[in-house]
DNA sequence: TACCTTGATGTCAGTGGCTGACATCAAGGT
DNA sequence: ACCTTGATGTCAGCCACTGACATCAAGGTA
């Protein structure tokens, strides 16, 4: 992960670099022409010259390639909880740690969408969504619990917060390119708060 | 699944009857022994007297042997839902929805643990799993525009529903005998309605 | 009775995801 | 000159899962 982001402007090694983001992208633009169940990982390897063998030493399977931007969005989500002030609600604190994920999102809406179109057309992979998402609500109410609240309210707030980004996540995406995610996300919100009682 | 319900007390065809519970009940029995990746398919079906190929007929994979319960689950949630007076609040008609469902752990609290045992050993199952309550997240929505409720509210109160009952279950199971799902249900409610603002 | 249809099951061959074991070979240090 | 490291390749193999075809009791029909 860190390996990736060095900037290479020559032939520093044995092979090309960035094998594990050539994976990634070989995989997405597969997954989008002939569809998630219709590629082989050898044709992604291949696209991204190099063997199968390879492609499960970096992505623990097929889906996982799709997935690598949770880890970011984690490390986000448990920091901003763990830095917001000692005066916010547990619910402020979720609220914007949420928040804070949304740049990653909008810097590349058409990428998400292309992204989203192959999950939406596969239940294998959705159920990797609905893992990854499981485990940002687990961190989120790891970092709830230090910052000193209780069970079940920390797993409760967090599992509520992880589906209300669900939620705005999915309108955004679908919805005009006028509104933001953050938007969608404060929407969703105050909905949500409207309707709990 | 209605054919399974049917009590035979004669051979009254060229099989045992019953093939689609037995292989259940060798599943369930096999992934406690064993360990879920460490049974394979042909020893499930060996097992219930059945061949490998005859499970795949019965079960879409390896998993969905242990989710059968989810079908029933969805009637009774959306049911509840479409038969909720319509003087309640939606958030009372989900709650109503999932108090409906209750009975159907209690009966079984055993066989519940030994089910979630398994599946908290195998992220592939816990996938399955989550796949299961997103789609009974997405038919509580259905059941809550059918009555009226607009989007995004309809989905924010199923998924935050499917939340509140997933936080409650996990109490349940892992708690002492003497209080009921309904009660983990009815305290995870009221701690969300005092969080949530 | 003889025949036909139906449907749950068995058999077999094949694809592809995924793994373990071992080989290769440039880079970088000693 | 030598050694170590680490990313990659090669190969054999297991197992989940599928398509195609065969089997054969039950139940209806002529």
């Amino acid at each position: 992960m860190s390996a990736t982001a060095i900037a290479y402007d020559r032939a520093m090694s044995r092979w090309e670099p960035n094998a594990r983001v050539r994976l990634e992208e070989a995989a997405l633009k597969l997954y989008v022409e002939r569809g998630f169940e219709q590629t082989t990982v050898a044709e992604i390897a291949k696209e991204a010259g190099l063997t199968e063998r390879t492609f499960f030493r970096h992505f623990a399977d097929k889906r996982e390639v799709l997935f690598s931007g949770s880890a970011v969005l984690q490390e986000i989500l448990v920091s901003h909880v763990a830095g917001s002030p000692g005066s916010a609600t547990p619910m402020a604190a979720v609220a914007g740690a949420l928040g804070a994920t949304c740049p990653l999102f909008e810097e590349r809406r058409e990428h998400a969408r292309h992204r989203q179109s192959v999950i939406d057309t596969s239940p294998v992979l959705q159920e990797r969504e609905l893992l990854k998402l499981a485990t940002l609500g687990a961190a989120l109410a790891g970092a709830l619990r230090e910052r000193g609240t209780g069970e079940p309210a920390a797993s409760l707030l967090a599992e509520t917060g992880i589906a209300v980004f669900r939620v705005a996540f999915g309108c955004w995406i679908n919805g005009s390119d006028r509104r933001t995610l953050a938007d969608h996300l404060g929407e969703s919100l105050t909905e949500l708060k409207s309707a709990v009682r």
